[in-house]
DNA sequence: AAAGCCAAAGAGACCGGTCTCTTTTATATT
DNA sequence: AATATAAAAGAGACCGGTCTCTTTGGCTTT
């Protein structure tokens, strides 16, 4: 049995105007800052409302303008660096723009990507921004869209969903690091990354739905191929969902004696991963093994040897998300951007050539 | 000028009534899920609203329950690896408990939290999550629990407020690293925290507004002063606020003859930085200088040397505080709990006897 | 068959703002 | 001074739900 609800009591505009003596009307002109007022009332009805502490009640306010003053974000894992630093990008826009942020993770799960969804549209979200889960499950993004709400994609595109799209040109920065390592007389490269296929093997970049992680796997083989590399789509390993996970794969292909010269590790948290690997194997860096890194974490810096990494703008990333968001929601109309952010290959001292 | 807003044409309980043929508090009932209703009715409003493609609006809905069915939470950097986790750790209390997170961060500045508070009221929050940036400026706290606003306190807490707080053991993790490094015949032991004071230096630790760093410093002065060691105010370095501040203070401290022969880093991110001038400056960790860090930061582990650092139950904070604030949100009243979770000193090789 | 009861459905006020429409008051015009 | 015009203030509907109160109708009871 509950409790009876605290249920604040709150002064409302009518108790402004009934203190300082005129129409609720008029109180609520001043109190919401629209239409004219005379000098003297407004001062009348300032001074009750601080006299009673007025708080204006942003929820009664959406109900009528239909704007809640909030945006949806929506993200694998706030835990996860990458994702922390795009909503600090996210929140800083929102919030100069007067919007706040309500945020829902997904955990890279579709279906609590929809709930998230739906929970918001709900909650009547000014607009969206996702960093979706799968590309090729995205109805519930488009029936958002329907309905008129303004959707920018954080990191993650779709080709089918025509809305503002925030990426970094992963290909690109996958293709020159394969190219690198190749140079470097590498043959057995081995991709490793979160996203998971449902039997946890790598067919196909079709396979991969995570956007971002697809483009760059694309570059990967392609440069591969262009190399006559074949069969590398051996190499590529999905499903390092946890460190656990990650620990696993790595432990179990580094133990191989046809093991990979170099690992390319889709973001830090994987980077690390193999690092620890690597330590407990007894494998130098990059001696037996070198090590490519996506996302520039600041510790990746600090570690012997220092780790190559691809540098992303990630603040940018969700920062240009919510500018173009903001922008709609400003009304400024229009086709959708794709915006490509350039990413960078930090060089340290995690690559070298591949051993004999 | 403002574009009229998108204004987003919802179905509403009525149009499903009237679809259904039934009246709009039937419609209410079924939809809402509440009173007593026939099966038949039941079946036929469901029809309706699927076809409609209903979609509650929460915010009318919180209207009249008074409850929003959201949690405002406010910490200091959502780029803080310590406060994403402990985030994460709310998010999914949260989650399971059928409430939103509305996310706002404060810098660690208390005129943002003052404005983040006085938001989330307007938005009619159900209860707030606040990791106060000063302890001796909580009037905005208080005020917002006098409106019978249920509040929970995350890493840390306030004398004077009373209401569920969640902290961690740091007094004690303080003491028992300053007694090893004393131990092990260090003498000149530095403390760095981000906390600032308003002429950048420390005199004491009444000084410290951040509620869990004063009790670090506090226990470390104290076991300071059982070793007969004076004046180690001295050695209490504050205003590492960012990468590059820790960098400049590091780096002189570092400098001069009289340098530290061990580091308390208040944060990983500051610990990081340390170890980042160590290299610069060609000093050996632990040789030249022992360094412990606050906070167990995935990469530690992984430096040379690892980094010895107290591990603080981050999630588990985030976690606890949730709970206690949802169960107040179901009614459960009584006293204020204060929960104080332990810590651990994670042993790694980044501390040594002092140098001779 | 009339009275009594309870489940089911309807009517309409209400939450706290916004906003349109109308009325009143002040200022400008000739 | 009389009229035109604009500014200021008031009255009340409305947003989309919830919820109380009232009415309806089917079923039991004696």
């Amino acid at each position: 049995m509950d409790q009876s609800p605290p249920r604040i009591t709150s002064v409302t505009v009518a108790d402004v105007a009934h203190k300082a003596g005129v129409s609720k009307a008029t109180a609520a002109r001043v109190l919401g800052g629209y239409g004219t007022v005379s000098e003297r009332v407004r001062e009348a009805v300032t001074v009750a409302a601080r006299a009673l502490d007025y708080r204006p009640n942003e929820l009664a306010r959406s109900m009528t303008t239909g704007r809640s003053g909030t945006i949806g974000v929506v993200v694998g894992d706030i835990e996860n660096p990458f994702f922390s630093l795009a909503v600090r990008g996210i929140t800083d826009v929102a919030r100069q723009a007067g919007f706040t942020v309500i945020l829902i993770n997904s955990g890279e799960d579709v279906s609590a990507e929809k709930a998230a969804i739906r929970t918001l549209l709900a909650k009547r979200v000014d607009g969206l921004i996702v960093s979706p889960a799968k590309e090729s499950d995205v109805e519930h993004l488009r029936e958002a869209t329907r309905s008129g709400l303004p959707l920018a994609l954080l990191d993650r595109g779709s080709d089918t969903l025509d809305v503002d799209t925030v990426i970094a040109d992963d290909r690109h920065a996958a293709e020159g690091i394969t190219r690198r390592l190749i140079a470097l007389g590498h043959r057995r490269i081995a991709y490793l990354t979160a996203c998971d296929t449902p039997d946890h093997r790598f067919r196909t970049a079709g396979d991969i739905n995570t956007g971002s992680v697809r483009r760059r796997i694309e570059g990967f083989l392609c440069v591969c191929q262009e190399a006559d590399l074949d069969g590398m789509e051996d190499w590529v390993h999905v499903g390092a969902v946890t460190p656990e996970h990650t620990h696993r794969i790595a432990a179990a292909m580094l133990r191989t004696p046809q093991r990979p010269t170099a690992i390319i590790a889709s973001d830090s948290l994987i980077g690390l991963e193999v690092f620890k690997v690597c330590r407990e194997l007894g494998l130098g860096i990059p001696g037996d093994l070198s090590l490519v890194s996506f996302h520039d974490a600041d510790w990746t810096s600090v570690t012997t040897p220092p780790v190559t990494v691809v540098r992303q703008p990630v603040y940018g990333l969700g920062e240009t998300a919510a500018k173009l968001l903001v922008e709609r929601l400003n009304g400024k109309g229009g086709e959708a951007s794709r915006i490509v952010l350039r990413t960078e290959v930090v060089d340290r001292a995690s690559i070298a050539d591949a051993p004999v």
